[in-house]
DNA sequence: GTCTATAGCCAGATAGAC
DNA sequence: GTCTATCTGGCTATAGAC
């Protein structure tokens, strides 16, 4: 269903723009520094604007960060939905897919990293409304097709559903893929495939 | 062989004592809330010292941290001896022993957690000769189990033997437990039974 | 809304008395 | 070696001119 356009003002057009750079640059930032080492006065130069002009759009560092998490959570909404309309069948063979497509965007320098403990920042993302909503979303549209791969017996069904969403978040920041790319001894693509294959087949012999 | 004790002077024993003190709160610290949160004050208050009293002992944050690391380590080698000394046999069987008490460690909140991108940390401990002597050691011992595992065909030999080990050590502070933890669903037993199946067998059916 | 300049704070590290 | 008190630098956030 095509909705028509309502007529963006250029000015709303611009602001748009500019926060697109800004949510681009933190959420690189983020991924090469983490939070804690990523200064606002750092976001401020890679965009070229003054820090004040950056706290015009985003009221604090943590609302950066959660900006640049809603970014990489929309994205990846998108690449399942188009997964769901495109020829990749099975639910695991999308669980898969999924997990491809995270190690891609970490090897891209562009998953962003939130220091597991850091209260402040935990406080303001389990307050963000938005935030919340979008990693709802992606829970639920992943959690349907575990549950389905379960059943077919294409996952195993002795691990409790939610432990293996958690596995895949996990697998999407996994610092063993850094360390691997570090070496310089694998190409990207064989980086992805030996992880998928620790990831779903284990260390082990079958 | 029993090396005969050299006397210890008893300032030295009390030195000892103090730091030992010292670290373990550090380690307590670092686990329950990372190095970048963790502050030298809370260290000292911890300790019941004066801040100034530890830079008399430690000379930097990032070489509390590197001790908190060695302890660890250390403590890892003093384990894997015993297993070699004990009744489990059969190189696989030792490295799930040993992936086993790491989960254990994390589970009693004692496992440092050193954010895997901070530069400053990173950098000391690159020129930290004890903490990179331990780590060899145990990096050492580790590789010569997962290589003999793989020779027997326990573990897939199909996977670089540092793929294997890197994986090990991420599972050593693998953010899944914490969260499956929090939960509160699951017995000790049953988060550590879980997440060795998820790290030897996958997410998978066989 | 953009900038320069600065306030305010906090944490790592040190001075100096005992 | 331990303490109290302080220095110092860097970071988040804001004031105020334009």
């Amino acid at each position: 269903m095509i909705v028509p356009m309502a007529k963006i003002p250029f000015k709303e057009q611009m602001r748009r723009v500019r926060e697109d750079a800004i949510v681009a640059s933190v959420n690189r930032l983020l991924a090469e520094k983490g939070f804690d080492a990523m200064t606002v006065d750092e976001v401020a130069a890679d965009v070229g604007i003054a820090k004040a002009s950056l706290y015009k759009h985003f009221e604090s560092k943590e609302e950066l960060a959660a900006a640049a998490m809603v970014r990489v959570l929309e994205q990846a909404l998108e690449f399942m939905a188009a997964l769901e309309a495109g020829p990749v069948e099975g639910p695991l063979a999308r669980l898969k897919a999924v997990t491809r497509w995270t190690m891609q965007v970490q090897l891209a320098g562009e998953m962003p990293s939130l220091p597991a403990q850091n209260s402040a920042l935990r406080n303001a993302l389990a307050a963000h409304r938005v935030y919340l909503d979008r990693l709802m979303e992606v829970s639920e549209k992943l959690g349907a097709w575990i549950d389905a791969a379960q059943k077919t017996g294409q996952l195993n069904a002795a691990l409790p559903p939610e432990l293996v969403l958690y596995t895949l978040f996990a697998r999407a920041c996994d610092p063993v893929l850094g360390v691997l790319n570090a070496t310089g001894q694998y190409s990207d693509k064989q980086i992805i495939e030996l992880l998928l294959i620790t990831c779903f087949k284990g260390l082990g012999e079958r």
